[in-house]
RNA sequence: GGAGAGAUGGCAGAGUGGUCGAAUGCGGCAGACUCGAAAUCUGUUGUACCCAUCGGGUACCGGGGGUUCGAAUCCCUCUCUCUCCGCCA
């Protein structure tokens, strides 16, 4: 939720950076809204404060034993005008709220500006794309040929999008999220956590908003439930509605969770393999912090989430995203890549976003500051890293000639020590 | 699933129709005392919004709805918590 007292009190400081992630600030239809809202309010509180006042009258005489029948009378004629101005009242406020939840978040000042992802900007470059000495496979050859990688079983089982895996590869996938787990709880300070794969519309609504994206997530029938698309959505939750002490203060939780996308604008993205699956494993990070160190932390998470691809020794770069190319709630975002030599290309492994505090206004998550009052946190989260692209990227940069894997070093004391992965 | 009890400020806890945004205690903050600290004493201490220079007003006692001139208080409903029984990985 975007601040409504800067709209108030700087609209244009608003606007144009609205206008730069290509959004059209409606500024006419939000002044006319205001300041309806402002004067159906003020003409509803004098009247309340005229019912209240009136109320006290007819208890004080009641006190003395008076009549107040004269004055209870007046008391209807008030309430007659006052019912009708409180509906016409809460109708503006949720004019108002809907038109403020539909509005993204301001990009920061160092986003480049742009309208698609041919204009984000290389930050950094990380090792270098092996040289084969044989023709590289893509991960659905090579997870075919191992007997461990199955589409068509899954497909029986739920439909299109989703996978089985088996022995050497499904121990692969449950390593890649221990290794990832205790690299970031025991190096770089996170606390583990273990979550609800299901949260509700209102904490949905949080750290984005509900209704623009619906259709992105499953819900669950008849009840206000939706299967969690990111484990940010129940740990940035955490905090929804709460005040947090100050010292408590930077807040670092991951968590390995499920997600589960519907995919609903993805047809024909992306159908080949499991890159863009309904259902995959992503270790999450995300910090709750105070407002001047949210972009310091930024960076730190980043390095965080690249921390994982050096200690796999997969090439990677780090882009940051153009303005047009951000999401909803980001103000910034690095999207890391992965490189993958079967599709010769860098591909996206996470994305780390500051959302300042457009989550925390949506969530009231607050922090009691220096002078004792209630200020909202910033949010801040990013994926360290998806477990199944991360998958993906080892079958494809480990492949050898023989169709076998080499298990990366860092993942082998959690493949039982084994150094490649064989048909059985 | 059945029966019962409950949800009040940072915390504990009073308040069962009007003078209650809410007693009291703890905690926090400021001051006095002290070389300093502890103890003690004094004061102060919710959030959001509206109008206005000081200041005034409105809303909020788990959420929503209702009764009433007036609701923390009465009624309905939902959610959550606790106790007992049943079931269960």
């Amino acid at each position: 939720m975007i601040d409504i007292q800067l709209l108030r009190t700087n609209l244009d400081a608003a606007v144009a950076p609205l206008a730069a992630r290509g959004y059209a600030f409606p500024r006419e239809a939000f002044l006319a809204l205001e300041a309806e809202r402002k004067e159906i309010q003020t003409r509803t509180q004098e009247l309340q404060a005229a019912r209240n006042a009136q109320a006290k009258r007819i208890g004080q005489a009641k006190a003395k034993g008076e009549d107040a029948g004269a004055l209870m009378a007046e008391s209807g004629a008030i309430n007659a005008r006052l019912g009708k101005l409180e509906q016409t009242l809460a109708q503006t406020q949720e004019r108002l709220r809907q038109f403020l939840d539909g509005i993204p978040n301001l990009p920061h000042e160092s986003v480049p500006q742009g309208t698609s992802a041919q204009d984000n900007v290389e930050q950094r470059r990380w090792g270098s794309p092996r040289a084969f000495d044989f023709p590289p496979k893509d991960h659905v050859d090579i997870g075919a040929a191992l007997g461990m990688l199955d589409f068509e079983t899954a497909a029986k089982l739920a439909g299109a999008r989703f996978v089985v895996m088996r022995a050497g590869l499904a121990r692969l996938h449950r390593s890649l999220a221990q290794f990832m787990l205790d690299v970031h709880t025991q190096e770089h300070g996170y606390t583990e956590t273990y979550v609800p794969y299901m949260v509700s519309g209102e904490c949905a609504n949080g750290v984005s908003s509900l209704a623009k994206f619906r259709d992105d997530l499953f819900k669950l029938e008849g009840r206000d439930l939706y299967l969690i698309p990111t484990a940010e959505y129940p740990v940035t939750n955490f905090v929804r509605d709460e005040i947090v002490p100050l010292e408590s203060l930077p807040l670092k939780f991951v968590c390995h969770s499920p997600c589960f996308r519907s995919e609903a604008g993805a047809s024909g993205k992306d159908t080949r393999g499991m890159i863009r699956q309904h259902q995959f494993d992503k270790v999450e990070l995300v910090q709750i912090v105070r407002p001047e160190d949210s972009y310091r932390c930024h960076e730190e998470l980043t390095a965080h989430a690249e921390t994982i691809l050096k200690k796999l020794a997969l090439p990677y770069r780090t882009v940051v995203l153009c303005s047009g190319d951000m999401g909803f709630s980001s103000a910034k975002t690095y999207d890391i890549e992965v490189w993958l030599p079967g599709q010769n290309a860098y591909r996206e492994i996470s994305s780390c976003s500051n959302f300042e505090a457009f989550q925390a206004r949506r969530m009231q998550a607050r922090f009691r500051n220096e002078k004792g009052k209630p200020e909202l946190v910033h949010t801040l989260n990013g994926s360290g890293l998806a477990v199944g692209r991360t998958l993906v990227a080892i079958l494809e940069n480990y492949q050898n000639a023989d169709g076998s894997i080499t298990v990366p070093h860092a993942l082998r004391p959690y493949m039982g020590g084994a150094e490649k992965i064989t048909r059985a």
